[in-house]
RNA sequence: GGGCGGUUAGCUCAGCUGGCUAGAGCGCCUCGUUUACACCGAGGAGGCCGGGGGUUCGACUCCCUCACCGCCCACCA
């Protein structure tokens, strides 16, 4: 990089033209003012709009399209802000970006919110119709949607509006046919009667991935069937006793001696008196109740793969509205299944076959999206062959394609991947793609995007299209390539893919994030994302899950409205990659708030001061200045902030970032070069002004990713000609301007100052009781700098200008009122600082094998307290 | 049942590959109407880094183990 020279404005520029915006800075930053000013400034600008054309390197995102189901919450606005970080940072650095927003038709979970929605005004979707219902739902759609995108607008959100995707778009739903018939035509899509989850509230089946797991207290009953043929019993033990009206078989382990003389025979099915194989399968555990298991291939997933080893037929004895059906039983047959297997317990116990029960807690599945408990049925649904993608999938990641931050959820998305079962696609609800498949009135099946006229294969022009729809996560495994125009090939889809990021919450990792490697990696023939960043997930402030119906949901909004939009990203970016649950902190928002306050509080007071070029200590407008040591130092941290902000994002460690920026920003800018500064800059010195200005142009580039609105605002109140930040460089360090000296030197007067302070603090003798002296090897600036900074009156020369100021070397003299006990309450401390190091050095061990480094630091560190404590013990008086 | 994460100041959290006196914000105490900021400034109190073992010259950091909390995965009825 060329050497560095601080820029001395002319007296004609600087505060020409300029003195009226600084005049008209309030003494308090207002967010909302400022940010919707800038939100429809860039939105004028079109700063957002990608390019595909642009020869600049690209970085892609597509945003995680939130479900249409509601407002954002925390955790939307927690992983727009990484993103937007992202983008506006990639922006910077000379990247042509897109981020690509849109939001997702979640059709069960949408269903569900409006059969709610219904239910509270009385009615159904069956009482209203299907029209009407497609109605409320586009109705629905529309408003929902529009305030999803207004949600990230306020946000803050640099995303390309002019891309807007729906996953019920017209184009979307072609991406989402053609991908169907993909692959159905590759012999993957397959479809036929199998066990699956079924919600028989909602009246459809559900992936693995959708059952949600919970405890439950229940009974065991033992239930003894007669074996055919003699006087013997087996006695099983079940938890839905109501099953054995489905009952096929009854297994037992081929290793169980108590039961092996059983294998072969027949049981009899009380209440039913059917005939039931007794059968020997290594599933059985002889552990878990007798050792003996009623198989109900029907309704029990472990019992369906006994009853297709064994060819034992399905008995199908419910409804799929969970009611019974068992014609054959009309005792039974029609009523819900809780009300059944009281009835058959009681009628078992009548029998004398209900040997004993006993309490048994257990994990049952429910419907993620309503709570139900679901029944395991066999229904004939559709499912995707999963064996080749997965192995496509573990494969790239194999070849380190793909990088997750943190790096251990990979092993989260392998696991899954390996021990992957084929995927129930079809659902049996109102919303949704309608799966393409189409038959004709002779019987053919096939595939096709478009409607046909006629059957392929018998020419038959009677055709009936498949009326279950597609799981929603089907359609979002497309998210990446089909919002960029897939399958036409586009110029977007061309340019943009792969996308460079993807962000999103852990809890959804299998459920989306995989579908989309596999999809990606099938259709496209590359993986969809080269970086996955899996943010934390918000809490509400008491720890519990935020959520609308508990009443711990905070709307962003709201959040937004009091501490502004840069105040809630800058919180949610520092607190988004942490390796647990966050909680929803006020304080720590409210913090970030003050620190918005502050930059434009110092940004006013460095406005402020007019400029007067005629005490400017440098030779004049355009010559090297000569600087100040607070502004070396300044300058000099300025460069190791730089450092670490880069660092910071570039290692997916975004907080490290936000810790530097407010560190800085607000400590070592505000509280002590500006302190320092502040009488220059009243003077008009154009030295300190210039490198003011600097150190705020260089920090609000730094700091616009994470609070892009107050940057801009005061970016634009420098000085000079200012574009958007978005389309300014992003700074590099400048070695000429890091100076090791000068900051060991500053950190030395800092600490001499905060002595002083410490020291008139505890000796309460205020600075109307005493007053300090200074020693004499201090130069006149650091002198001048102390006496500033810590509010004394300097006594005594300040000696030769050569020497450095070091701790140690300046001779405090404490005011009499308490010299003694702050004396020795620094003697103390310093001695025990000084006992624990020689014991350290005292150790042998130590010595021979602790690093050189190490052993010479501390070698160091215990001369320098000697020394202290010398000059301390002698008490050099004034 | 398997896997992962967490347990650090009163509260919410940082602490990267083991090494200066373990940090921040809020809260608390004391002081301050200094012309950028009370959404402020200065000073301060407060932590056997969940328990126990081990490795090491040295452990908040690595290993083992226990406890509790959370999440993911899982076909023992």
């Amino acid at each position: 990089p060329q050497a560095w020279s601080l820029h001395l404005p002319s007296s004609d520029a600087g505060m020409n033209g300029k003195d009226d915006q600084t005049a008209g800075m309030a003494a308090a930053f207002d967010p909302p003012a400022v940010e919707s000013n800038w939100s429809r400034r860039w939105e004028e600008a079109r700063l957002f709009v990608a390019d595909p054309d642009s020869p600049k390197p690209k970085f892609s995102i597509a945003l995680p399209p939130p479900n249409v189901t509601g407002e954002l919450h925390m955790g939307h606005a927690t992983n727009g802000a990484i993103q937007d970080a992202w983008a506006r940072y990639r922006r910077m650095t000379g990247h042509e970006v897109l981020w690509l927003p849109g939001t997702d038709h979640a059709a069960i979970a949408t269903q569900n919110v409006l059969e709610k929605q219904l239910a509270r005004e009385g009615t159904t979707k069956e009482a209203l119709g299907r029209d009407a219902f497609d109605e409320l739902v586009v109705e629905w759609y529309s408003s929902v949607g529009a305030t999803i995108i207004a949600q990230l607008r306020v946000l803050g959100a640099s995303l390309d509006t002019t891309r807007l995707r729906f996953t019920m778009d017209a184009q979307y739903v072609r991406a989402v046919r053609t991908a169907f018939v993909g692959y159905y035509e590759k012999g993957w899509m397959y479809r036929g009667p199998r066990i699956v989850n079924w919600c028989p509230r909602c009246q459809s089946a559900i992936s693995d991935l959708e059952v949600d797991w919970q405890t439950h207290l229940d009974t065991l009953y033992f239930v003894r069937y007669p074996i055919e043929g003699g006087d013997e019993f087996v006695t099983i033990a079940t938890v839905r006793p109501e099953t054995m009206l489905a009952d096929s078989a009854v297994a037992v382990n081929p290793g169980d001696e108590r039961y092996r003389h059983l294998v072969g025979r027949h049981a009899i099915l009380p209440l039913v008196g059917r005939r039931l194989p007794i059968i020997a399968d290594e599933a059985v555990e002889t552990q878990f109740g007798t050792g003996a298991l009623k198989v109900t291939p029907g309704h029990d997933p472990l019992d369906y793969e006994i009853g297709e080893r064994h060819g034992l037929p399905i008995i199908n004895g419910m409804n799929p509205n969970g009611s019974m059906n068992v014609p054959d039983l009309p005792r039974y047959h029609g009523l819900p299944a809780a009300e059944v297997r009281n009835l058959v317990v009681a009628d078992l116990e009548r029998e004398g076959a209900l040997v004993r029960t006993e309490p048994y807690s257990h994990e049952v599945g429910h419907c993620d999206r309503c709570g139900t408990v679901l029944e395991p049925l066999v229904s004939e649904q559709w499912f995707l062959r999963m064996k080749e993608l997965a192995a496509m999938s573990i494969q790239a990641s194999e070849q380190g394609r793909i990088h997750w931050h943190p790096e251990r959820y990979e092993r989260t998305y392998l696991d899954w991947l390996r021990g992957i079962r084929d995927w129930c696609v079809s659902r049996q609800l109102w919303l949704g793609h309608r799966i393409p498949v189409f038959y004709c009135a002779n019987g053919h099946q096939f595939a096709a995007v478009d409607a046909p006229p006629a059957c392929p294969q018998c020419g038959a022009t009677e055709l009936r299209e498949e009326t279950d729809v597609l799981d929603t996560w089907f359609s979002s495994a497309l998210w990446p390539f089909a919002t960029l125009g897939w399958p036409e090939k586009t110029v977007d889809l061309a340019h943009f893919y792969p996308t460079d990021l993807n962000s999103t919450d852990r809890g959804i990792i299998n459920l989306w994030v995989t579908r989309m490697i596999f999809s990606g990696l099938f259709f496209m023939g590359d993986v969809p994302f080269r970086d996955v960043i899996i943010h934390a997930t918000i809490q509400a402030a008491d720890g519990r899950r935020m959520s609308k119906s508990l009443g711990t949901g905070v709307d962003p909004r709201d959040t937004i409205a009091r501490f502004g939009a840069d105040a809630l990203r800058a919180w949610a970016v520092a607190v988004g990659m942490s390796s647990q649950d966050v909680r929803y902190d006020e304080s720590r928002i409210k913090s970030f708030r003050g620190f918005a306050n502050k930059l434009w509080n110092a940004t006013r007071l460095v406005l402020s001061a007019a400029e007067r070029p005629e005490v400017s200590a440098g030779p004049g407008p355009g010559s090297p200045a000569k600087l100040d040591m607070a502004d070396r130092w300044i300058l000099s941290r300025l460069q190791a902030v730089t450092r670490q902000v880069t660092e910071g994002i570039e290692g997916y460690a975004m907080q490290r970032s936000v810790d530097a920026l407010y560190e800085f920003g607000w400590h070592e800018f505000c509280d002590w070069y500006l302190e320092a500064a502040k009488a220059r800059l009243r003077d008009g010195d154009p030295v300190a002004r210039a490198t003011a200005i600097q150190v705020l142009d260089t920090l609000f580039r730094l700091l616009h990713p994470v609070m892009p609105f107050i940057t801009e605002e005061l970016w634009h109140r420098l000085p000079g000609d200012r574009d958007f930040l978005v389309r300014v460089a992003w700074p590099q360090p400048v070695d000429a301007l890091t100076d090791s000296a000068v900051e060991a030197e500053f950190a030395a007067l800092i600490r001499l100052v905060e002595e002083i302070r410490a020291a008139r603090q505890a000796g309460r003798t205020g600075a109307a009781g005493g007053r300090l002296w200074v020693g004499e090897v201090m130069t006149p600036e650091t002198s001048r700098l102390v006496a500033g900074l810590a509010r004394v009156e300097m006594v005594g020369e300040a000696g030769s200008a050569a020497q450095p100021l070091a701790w140690g070397e300046a001779r405090l003299e404490l005011p009499a009122a308490a010299p003694a006990g702050v004396r020795s309450a620094e003697l103390g401390r310093l001695e025990a600082e000084l006992e624990k190091v020689e014991l350290k050095l005292g150790n042998a061990a130590f010595r021979e094998r602790a690093p050189a480094e190490i052993v010479a630091k501390e070698e160091g560190k215990a001369a320098e307290l000697r020394a202290a404590l010398g000059r301390i013990r002698e008490g050099r008086a004034p």
